[in-house]
DNA sequence: TATATTTGTAACATATTTTATTACAGTATG
DNA sequence: CATACTGTAATAAAATATGTTACAAATATA
């Protein structure tokens, strides 16, 4: 899951912070995203491995969030979702012996870091709770 | 091609700016790059109708920078073969009836919208020659 | 305690997207 | 006129993303 990480897991945190008591159901969220529950299950998953959200099994059970909305930033979503943002790299590893394949995945490199800090930069400063109150 | 366009386009643009006086056949691309040449000419046919480059065919034929490469920057390249940055969408439409689902993308287009501009002020400020110089 | 409901997770299936290959007509060079 | 390219279409293969089914384990509550 790459393209929709990011999306599904704020559209996750963005419905339990609206709901901030309550256990929602997986197929309640799934219903909202219109995904499949297991898929739903999945970010949740990573939520929780990040001690993000908590869970309860068993009947009536669900997922709340576990952290105060206003101090959780979309840059540590990102983190948990993306990783890195870049503009891609070519899949085979490029000709050592010439001078530009040699070196232009490490330019590449240099390049999408900066971007990154950028973007980083952006997130840090939008709370969930900030995204969140746009709904 | 999502995640190799731009590295592929800038790789073939820097090969021809150390070589600005050359046709390069999209062989020898190909062999940097170490990608089949008939993509290599998709890329190039992408540059071509961006007026970049612009290439001879039959024997000696090949490719050359049709630009100054101080005056293209990064910016431009990306916007031939990214449109745009960003995390990402659900891929299902979500659900309309929920006060999430309804302006979840709209949310975060905005988002991304804002990324971009910080993307491509970053980009705007380094030149092919500039990148091409780093090898 | 029995039933219903929900998470957690694995295994598998399908769809979509990327990348690669083959083929060949058209064009310029020498 | 033989050779070496581009341009492009058609097809194939590989990789990745998304969806589905299944079921054990957990827990509320009747």
């Amino acid at each position: 899951m790459i393209s929709g990480k990011f999306a599904i897991t704020i559209h996750i945190l963005t419905l339990l912070t609206k709901f901030p008591n309550d256990f929602l159901s997986s197929e309640f969220i799934a219903g909202s995203i219109n995904l499949n529950p297991v898929l739903v299950r999945k970010e949740i998953a990573n939520l929780k491995a990040n001690h993000i959200v908590e869970s309860k099994e068993g009947k009536n059970g669900g997922t709340k969030l576990a952290v105060d909305s206003s101090k959780l930033t979309l840059k540590e979503i990102f983190e948990m979702t993306f990783e890195t943002i870049g503009l891609g790299y070519a899949k085979n590893q490029p000709n050592p012996d010439c001078p530009v394949g040699k070196k232009i995945n490490q330019n590449l490199d240099a390049l999408y870091s900066e971007m990154n800090q950028k973007v980083s930069a952006q997130l840090e400063g939008i709370s969930l709770e900030d995204f969140s109150n746009q709904f």
